[in-house]
Parts: structure tokens; sequence; C-alpha cells
DNA sequence: GAAGGGATTTGAACGCGTTCGAAATCGGCG
DNA sequence: CGCCGATTTCGAACGCGTTCAAATCCCTTC
């Protein structure tokens, strides 16, 4: 139960899915890489799911359906996907990539924090708009501590410090950055992060039409944290910023030595009940 | 599918599982906590789900366990609860009685905001512990803004705003109040309730043994809280006060005709997709 | 006490995600 | 070519939450 001999197998190759995976399965915008049969099948398997996914919603597309439609079993496709969930990572990474492609020209000659922060943040909803109701169905799945697809966990660690690599370049590109103190600093790039989750977060329950209810609440939030961060340097501040950073950097952040190494390889603390 | 003829009766009378009940169980002149042969299976049933989401946790526990323990069938218990989701409100109103019970007392002799603000978290801690485990099993349920869990839902508002009202009274107990201006003072018990859903999330994700983390958190962030009510008052931040108030209010904080009415009765904008 | 009708109860059945033993296929070696 | 172990594929079966038409119970009314 806690050890099949197949489990190794599954995980390797299904664990890869459509991310981290080193680089192996890696290019696949147009042209798979598609050199053994297995990666074929493996892709063809995906892109179904995605195209029906997004064709009927996450919860309306069964297994069956999507075996079906890829022209194989419902057993093949567990043989190359341990879940249903795992399926999803590829939307994900898609989105994630994107973001990635198009920021750049969307930055480039804008300077003020403010500016920056709410660019990187429209453009990732304009990218994301698409999928929003597909979103909000999975988001019961990536807010459980123990899913793969949390944003906290192991398996999306590739795609957070990616995304957190990102927000040091919307930083660097800042004309205010250099006000600010190292410590507070080299925190903030996670901190922009998190700031992004918790828009992420709004924007899910977000139901107005086009989410424009978020697209506000950007305009002007953003305004406001790239306000708190110029503010951070008052002197009446100072003891209070100096809090928030200890809470932060002992609470919130991930720590560096829980951050080193893969964390697939250390026993995993099996979840204790699956259905 | 999308309308049963009989989904308004089971709306009726299971929607009111451990909750608000309408009032339109008694059919007859009977009391509210009715000895009728109809309240003691209901009773019965939902006693049997949560010894056993107990005993054994939530995912193990099968509502055709429940119903055998119950000396019932599946199906009866499906006609007084709705889902298996909607037995667990059950905890939830219990733990939040038991906290409003013991709370006056932990008060009792406290005046300092942080400190009362800090209590009032560790003793819901304390009354939470025992269903960590169990928590984290639901989270990803209650974090569904579709589900009847999330404590954003139409289901929920009356634990909701019952807690809001709790924290009102840990306000008006302060000595700092007087300080505040209105605008915040008014809206200073829901967001206290938003620090404090966002410590139980804190909680809910915390691994830590006895949940410890946490209950340092919550020390060292209370504080930071407590103070930033207080600094609220200063000049320099004024701007910025101001603009806060009015994000929060503005995307944050449930609207007054949001709020009105049970919105029980409305056309419930059925989720679209039921597994 | 009989008849009627709503409230309650039943359990078989449905569709789902997932598992598993076995069959099919592949690839390398004699 | 023939064989064998590993990889890949299959599909029936499992256990789950949930549904539903039918059976039963219980109270009112005559």
């Amino acid at each position: 139960m806690s050890e099949q001999p197949e489990a190794s197998v599954r995980e390797r190759v299904g664990g890869g899915a459509g991310r981290a995976a080193g680089g192996s399965v890696r290019t696949r915008a147009s042209s798979p890489a598609a050199h053994t049969k297995s990666e074929q099948t493996r892709a063809l398997i995906l892109e179904t799911a995605l195209r029906l996914f997004r064709e009927r919603g996450y919860d309306r597309t069964t297994m069956r359906a999507i075996a079906e439609a890829a022209g194989v079993s419902v057993g093949n496709a567990y043989y190359y996907f341990a879940s249903k969930e795992h399926l999803v990572q590829g939307f994900y990474d898609q989105i994630a990539e994107e973001h990635r492609a198009q920021l750049p020209r969307a930055l480039s000659g804008r300077t003020d924090l403010g500016d920056r922060l709410s660019t990187t943040l429209q453009v990732w909803m304009a990218i994301a708009a698409p999928y929003h109701e597909f979103a909000a169905q999975l988001f019961k799945n990536a807010a459980d501590p123990q899913s793969p697809l949390s944003p906290f966990s192991a398996e999306s660690q590739p795609a957070r410090d990616a995304m957190i690599e990102l927000y040091k370049g919307v930083l660097a590109g800042s004309d205010s950055k250099a006000k600010l103190d190292d410590e507070l600093a080299a925190m903030l790039p996670e901190l922009l992060w998190l700031y992004h989750m918790g828009i992420v977060l709004y924007w899910v329950y977000d139901r107005s039409p086009n989410a424009e209810r978020t697209a506000r609440l950007v305009a002007r939030a953003t305004a406001v944290v790239a306000r708190l961060v110029a503010l951070s340097r008052f002197k009446v501040l100072r003891p209070l910023v100096r809090e928030a950073k200890a809470l932060l950097s002992e609470f919130v952040l991930v720590e560096p030595e829980q951050r080193a190494g893969d964390g697939r390889e250390q026993q995993p603390r099996r979840r204790q009940e699956s259905q």
C-alpha cells in the first residue's frame, strides 16, 4: 500500500507531467518533443485533456472521456498521470510561460514601481482570463495544502521560484529600488509573489463580468503597495517595519533550508486519507 | 439535472441543517427544539456523522458507514442533509458556540486591545485544536467559493455575522477604542474577523506540533495589528489610512445590500458543474 | 376503523476517479 | 529467427458520493 513497485516509475514518468522534468519534455510550444512512442502518447493524452477541460470545464470532463477522445484506455491515462489533478499542471505551466514571454514587452519603458506592478498583474489577468471559470473549479484543489496543485506544494516549487525570479526583474527595472534597505529588498520579490497570490485568490472569487472588480482592485491596491514600500523608510515606522519584516521572514516566507534540494526525495509524509 | 422537483423541499429541510433552520420544519405548532421523530432522526444522523468524523477523519468516513452506524439507510441521510459537506456545518457551529461561551471569562479584566485580540485567538485555537487534522482535510472544501462551507457563502452568513458581533465585544472592552475615528471603528469588527480567518488559514496549513508555530505567530502578529490600529491616527499616515479604508470597504467587506435578507430564498446561481 | 395523502425511509443503481492483474507490445541478445 | 524481461496498454472492477422511484409510516378526516 505504501510502496508499490511501480509507484516510483509512475512518479518519475507521471510526476514530471508538464512541469519540472528537468527539461526533458520541455519544448511544447508547437512541436512536441515526441521522440519516443511513450512521449507521444503522454503528449496526446495531455493535449486532449486540456482541450476537453477548456471545452467542457474540469468537472464535466471525465477521465473516461479523455481516454476515449485520445483513443487510449483509462488505465493508460493513469499510467502517465497519477491523477486527474496532475493533468492540470499543464495549464499552470502554459499560463506562467506566456506571462514570462509577454511581460518584458509590456514593462519596457515603465520605471515607476506601482506602474510596473499593476502592469505585471494586468498582463497576467489578460492571459488567465479565458480560464477564469476553469480556475474557479480548480481552486478547491489548489487550496488543499496536500494537493500537488497547491502553490505551496513541493511540486509547485519550480513554478513558484520562476515567478519570484520574475518579480525580481519587475523590481530591478524600477527607479525606486535604490532607496530600500537591503533586507527588505531581499524579501520583496517573495512578498510581491505573495501579493500576486492574493490577487489571484480575489480573482478566483470574483464573479463580476470580465473580473473587472479585480481589475479595479489591482489598479488601486497596487498603488497602496507601492506607497507602502516607499513609506517603509519613514522614521516613525522604523520599528513597525522591522517587526513586520521579522514576522514575515519567520512565519510566511519559505525558509532557506526548506527550499534547498528537490524535496521530492524526502519521506513525504503521505496524506493519511485518500478517498 | 438543473431542477429536481424535490430540490426545494430538500433545500428547506436539509438546508436548515444544524443552523438557521428558517422555520419551515415546524409544520405543526411544535417547539423549535422539537422532539418530533423527524428531528430525532436528523440529530441521530448528525451526531453519528460527527462522531465518525472525529474517530476516522472526514475522507475515511463514508456516507454508507454513517448510515449504517446510525441505523438508517443512505437515502435517509440524504433526505436530511443535502450532501456530506452539509454534515460538517455542525462542527463549525459547535466550535463557534464554545468559543462564544468561553470568551467572556477569558477576556474579563483585560483592557489592552492587543491582549484581548490574542486571547480571543488563543481561546479559539484551544477549542479547535482537537479538530486540527479534520480541519485540514476539510479546508479544500471550505476554500471552494461554491461550497456551502466557505466562510463567504450565503449558508455561512449567520455564523459569520455572529463572529463579527463577537469581535464587536472584543473591541468594546478595549481601552483604546475611543481614540479611533468612527469610520474605521465601524469597519474594525469585520476587519478583525478577516484577520481571524487569516490566522485560521495559517493554522490549517501549520504542520508544527500542537500548531505552536501558529501560536507564536498570533502572539507577535496581533501586537502588530494592535499597533497598526493605534498608528492609524498619525498624521503622516492619514492619506494611506484613508485609501486603505476605501479599498477595504469597496473590495473586501461585504456590502450592506448584499448582507440584507437571508439570501437563502434568492435564485441561488446553482453551480454549473457538480461531479 | 377505513381512506387518503404528505412525510419519511428504503436500497438498488448511476457516474465518477481510481486500481489492478493480466495481456500486448517492444527491444535487445543469443 | 526465437526468446525473455521490461515497458506499455487494456478494461473490468472497486469504493465512493449521490439520486430516485417506490415502499412504508403516520396523521388527519370522515
